[in-house]
DNA sequence: CGGTGTATTCGACACACATCGAAAACACCG
DNA sequence: CGGTGTTTTCGATGTGTGTCGAATACACCG
């Protein structure tokens, strides 16, 4: 069962979410990447995305699309499972999440 | 007529133009608001956009646009005037400068 | 030519960011 | 409890960026 963990694991409210880190977030490769999987193949525990960064970036960038919005955490055992919240973005963000993706 | 001026005003063939200069340039509020302008009113001289930074500051935004491939700059007498690189831009990543701008 | 208007360049500064390795936090298992 | 696996935090580092003021470059006009 998800319990807590030590960090909070705080999710903005996605109408509290600005478009600048909206898009400052997707800038980036490596995270476009994880969106790109997420959104390709379902949800995915953090160690899974086989991406060539250390872990500590890593998780790096999950922390900075979780607080863009952009994904949901939850810790699930040993391990923290991330989902996409494309539903709730879209509907602040019509199209804007999907159309990026497409553009890479 | 259009001449030349000191700076040689390179502009990247859109298909050279990555995602991520893209992403980052429209990141910027300020640019965005340029290009939201450029958008709405059409073709404009760089002094004309009555935004709240200094000169320079706008400079090096409109620089940072040209080298993106967002805008297209052209000499004009005294001044400098800013096109968008809509249609072009639109075939390589459709949609996208539109959906950006609509989500803000 | 000299003055005025428009825009860029330069140098500087503060800040943000991607990246890493080492160390710590937590969950599970034996 | 002790070991193992997963992820985060911390500190450091190099790089990028938005901002400004002052100086410079160019076009036009009288």
């Amino acid at each position: 069962m998800p319990i807590g963990r030590w960090a909070p694991l705080s999710h903005p409210d996605v109408a509290s979410v600005e478009v600048d880190d909206l898009l400052r977030a997707l800038a980036d490769p490596t995270r476009r990447q994880i969106v790109r999987l997420l959104l390709a193949e379902g949800d995915r525990p953090c160690g899974t995305f086989g991406l060539p960064v250390a872990a500590s970036t890593l998780s790096h960038h999950f922390r900075t699309l979780r607080k863009a919005g952009i994904l949901r955490q939850y810790d699930d055992g040993r391990q923290r499972m991330n989902t996409l919240r494309l539903d709730e973005l879209d509907e602040r963000f019509p199209g804007l999440v999907r159309t990026v993706l497409d553009a890479s």
